[in-house]
DNA sequence: TAGATTGTTAATCGATTAACAATC
DNA sequence: TAGATTGTTAATCGATTAACAATC
C-alpha cells in the first residue's frame, strides 16, 4: 500500500471482496464500472479505494478478477488465518459457529465457550462448547487476536475485560450494550436493534 | 428536529439511546460530557447531534435523561409500533425472535417465515414458523413496512424481491450478499465476515 | 456571583466525485 | 488508430471538533 488506507476504504473492502465473489467467474477482468454497480457506489469511489492497494488495473481493460481478490485479502490481512473464539453458544453465537463462509476469508472459530451447564458439552457445528473457565487457557493456546461477544448483555463488558486481559486485540461486540475498553483494542458493534431503528427513521422521510 | 438530521447523526442517535439506556436512571439530569463519555465520542458531537432534536438542555446543568430519550425516539420515528417480518427460522432468525430488546424500542416482529417444512409449525418465542407462501399476506394484513432477512445467501435476492413487491419499504439483509434492490428502499447489512475483515485489517496496525 | 454546561461558530479534517490526461 | 478504462487531480461536500459567548 502506497499509504495508510482510509477508514472509509478499509471499510468497504470486505463488501468489494463479496462482490467479487458473488461475480463468482475466476479468470477475467472486470472494471471499476462493473465493481461499482455491484456494490453500489461510485467508479471513482473504486478507483480511489483500489488506488491504496497495490492492485494494478489496466486501462482500457480493467482490473484482473483474480490479482483484485488477492490484493484485498493482503490489504486487509486475510492471508493468514485468524483464530477466532466465540462467547456465548445461543442463537447468535451458534449462528457464527454454524457460518460456512468464514473460512473462505480466512477465520477459524477454535471454540465456543458459554456458562450453562446445558450447553456445555454440545456440538455446534463439529465444535463442542466448552466452559467459559477455559477462556483464558484457549486464548493463550491458540493464540486468539479476535473475540466474538455472542452473550446477553449482562455479561458482555465482563467477558470483553477477560478478553483483553489474556491479550485479545480485536473485539466484535454482538451483545446489545456498549463496552467500556482500552483504546489498543478495536471493537466493532453490531446491534440489530440499532439498524432496525436507523431503518424507522428513514421510514419517515 | 430543525433541519434534515445527518446522516452520521441518524447513525449516532440509537447508541446515544443505548447508553441512555445502560445508565438506567430515567430522573436527574445528563451532561454531554457523560454521554459522549459512554458513548464513546466527542462531547461537542454530542451537542451538535442532539441540536438537531427538539431537545433542550439546560446550560450549566445538562440535559434531562428522560426527556432525552423521548425525543431520540421521537426523530427516530420509534414512537409508534413497526411491524416486522423475519424470513429465515435459522439460528440468525430465531436470535432476532427471541430477543426481547426490539419492543422497548418499538418492534414487534410479527411472523418469521421459512421454506424448511422442519421448521414450519415450531415456535419460536411463542412465534410460530409460517411457510414462506404466506409472505405477500402476512405484510399486506399486517401492514409491515420493515423486513428482515436471515436466509442463505442463495435465497436472499428472491425473498428481497418479493418483500419490495409487497410493499416493504425497509431491509435489514443478514444474508452475506449484496442485494440488487430499487432506491426507494431503505437497506442496511449486516455482514458478521465483513466486520471480522475490518478487524482483521486493524490487527496489522 | 461563581461554577458549570449548553448551543453555535468557524476552522479543520476527511470523504466523495466529476473530469480528464494517460495509456492499454 | 479508435474505443475503453485506469489513475489522479482538484473541486466539492459533509463530518468533526476546539473554542467560547450565552446563560442557567
Amino acid at each position: 500500500m502506497k499509504v495508510r488506507i482510509p477508514d472509509a476504504t478499509v471499510a468497504r473492502l470486505p463488501r468489494y471482496l463479496r462482490c467479487l465473489t458473488d461475480m463468482s467467474y475466476t479468470d477475467g477482468t472486470c472494471s471499476s464500472e462493473d465493481l461499482a454497480n455491484a456494490a453500489g457506489v461510485n467508479s471513482a469511489q473504486v478507483r480511489k479505494d483500489l488506488s491504496f492497494l497495490e492492485a494494478q488495473g489496466t486501462r482500457g481493460v480493467g482490473y484482473d478478477h483474480e490479482d483484485l481478490r488477492d490484493q484485498i485479502r493482503k490489504a486487509l490481512g486475510l492471508t493468514t488465518i485468524h483464530p477466532v473464539v466465540v462467547i456465548g453458544a445461543g442463537n447468535m453465537g451458534s449462528a457464527l459457529a454454524n457460518y460456512k463462509g468464514f473460512a473462505t476469508w480466512g477465520f477459524e472459530i477454535v471454540a465456543i465457550l458459554d456458562v450453562d451447564e446445558k450447553r456445555i458439552g454440545t456440538s455446534s457445528d463439529g465444535l463442542i462448547v466448552e466452559p467459559l473457565g477455559r477462556l483464558e487457557e484457549i486464548v493463550a493456546e491458540e493464540g486468539v487476536k479476535i473475540g466474538v461477544i455472542a452473550t446477553p448483555r449482562s455479561a458482555a463488558q465482563s467477558v470483553s475485560d477477560r478478553l483483553t486481559a489474556s491479550g485479545v486485540k480485536s473485539i466484535l461486540n454482538l451483545a446489545p450494550t456498549i463496552l467500556k475498553i482500552n483504546e489498543d483494542v478495536s471493537v466493532r458493534r453490531v446491534d440489530l436493534s440499532t439498524e432496525l431503528g436507523i431503518l424507522a427513521f428513514h421510514l419517515q422521510s
